[in-house]
DNA sequence: GCACCATTCTGGTCTGATCACCCGCTCAAC
DNA sequence: GTTGAGCGGGTGATCAGACCAGAATGGTGC
């Protein structure tokens, strides 16, 4: 009964619901599933985990929320997104937490697509001359390696397509939006590749704004913020 | 005329889940609670609500993951940030000072079309009635003729919109939306027909909304806000 | 072939007990 | 008086089991 510890270096503990333990298990679980699949009944988790109902209630909404399965009242539960494999089996459930939420992932969608789409149409030669600075310290600072830096100027990279639509009201919007995302966890930027495959993705969304494509950019656009939402859903920036 | 139904029992069809609706009417309790304050216990809210106390538990940590409060074991939940991801409406707000009016009222065409969408799509019997109610009150004020009262409720039917819409970060967007608009004259309403106008163009959307018309929803609050674009620009807002 | 319905899956909600944790208070030891 | 261990009461976390509600299935009678 006595508390252990109290001796040594203590250790901050964050002490993680069990909630969150069956969170991560279950999200293990789910990688090696097929987008669509079903993964087993309540019931069945409930006693293949030894936890109560309630906790694996409690883990599945936090998934749902996060949009990683759908729950089908009479139906079961089901696997939407793929998250890619790799990334450790960190905390998950804790870590990914508000910010990263479907609602949240949906404000993006909506104002961010057509931003992209703004700036496609609007950009002047001083917005492209400095979107393509900013790639090109991107780029030096990727080669780096260091991470911090990398994700200050790729966070800004979207502000500075806001920049290119020429609308403050938009702009403060994607501010709001990238000072949240840089605050919770800029975990997936080390992730192995990550910061190639960022660097990518801007790449082409700076050459669909230069050749002035909107719809081409509003795709791009919408294509990035979704994977984006997957990789962070897979690894749970703590 | 334009009332629908929607009273009697109050409860009709809520193929919403409970808890999802527990979760709102807590949201909108806490809307009114100062940052820090202390939300009443699960079994307070148990009682209060009349629901079961895992129902109460999974709406708040849906709001604990939306970021909207802070749950700590052994001491209670907690309001953190008001609305989540508040979208620097300062920031919106200096803009406009700078007089971006323009820019404004693009920005709010490029959410509010998308919200009065899912709005359409999302919205339950709850929600309808609520806008019902609303614009029955501002059709009342409409035939008194008090001005300051009129622009209030119209203002906040496009938060009721955004309630249906059942997303907390666009509803934040709108909410600092409206109190621009709010706080900057009203104008417009003093034209003569406005605000007749205006209460036309809300019961037609709250009819598509009503219907479940998304299409329709989102077409018809572009062409409200265009023409609320246009006689802003006659009264020389800008 | 088809409409109906009973069964039996699944998730959704309720209840009440119990555990773990935090805080404020009491009160003895110093 | 100060200290601090201990207790009590409140809070969230977890569990167990029951029952409600939606959805799929398959049988049954027409």
């Amino acid at each position: 009964m006595l508390e252990p510890d109290s001796k040594l270096s203590l250790t901050l503990a964050p002490r993680r619901k069990l909630t969150e333990t069956v969170a991560d298990q279950l999200l293990a679980g789910i990688r090696n599933l097929p987008v669509g699949a079903r993964v087993p009944s309540e019931r069945e988790l409930t006693k293949e985990l030894g936890v109560g109902r309630s906790t694996v209630r409690e883990a599945l909404n936090g998934l749902a929320m996060l949009g990683i399965v759908e729950i089908r009242h009479g139906q079961g539960v089901f696997v939407t997104n793929e998250p890619p494999s790799n990334s450790e089996p960190s905390a998950i459930a804790s870590a990914l937490e508000r910010g990263v939420t479907n609602e949240f992932i949906e404000a993006r969608l909506i104002v961010e697509v057509e931003v992209a789409r703004l700036a496609a149409r609007r950009r002047t030669d001083e917005d492209l001359a400095t979107m393509a600075a900013a790639l090109a310290e991107q780029q030096a600072r990727l080669g780096r390696g260091d991470i911090d830096a990398i994700v200050e100027t790729a966070a800004s990279f979207n502000v500075l397509l806001a920049d290119a639509a020429h609308n403050e009201v938009l702009r403060a919007m994607i501010q709001s939006f990238v000072t949240l995302m840089v605050e919770r966890g800029p975990r997936v930027y080390r992730l192995d590749g990550f910061g190639e495959w960022d660097m990518q993705e801007h790449t082409r969304l700076f050459a669909a704004v230069r050749d002035q494509d909107p719809d081409l950019a509003a795709r791009l656009m919408r294509d990035h913020i979704e994977e984006l939402a997957r990789r962070y859903r897979a690894v749970g920036a703590a």
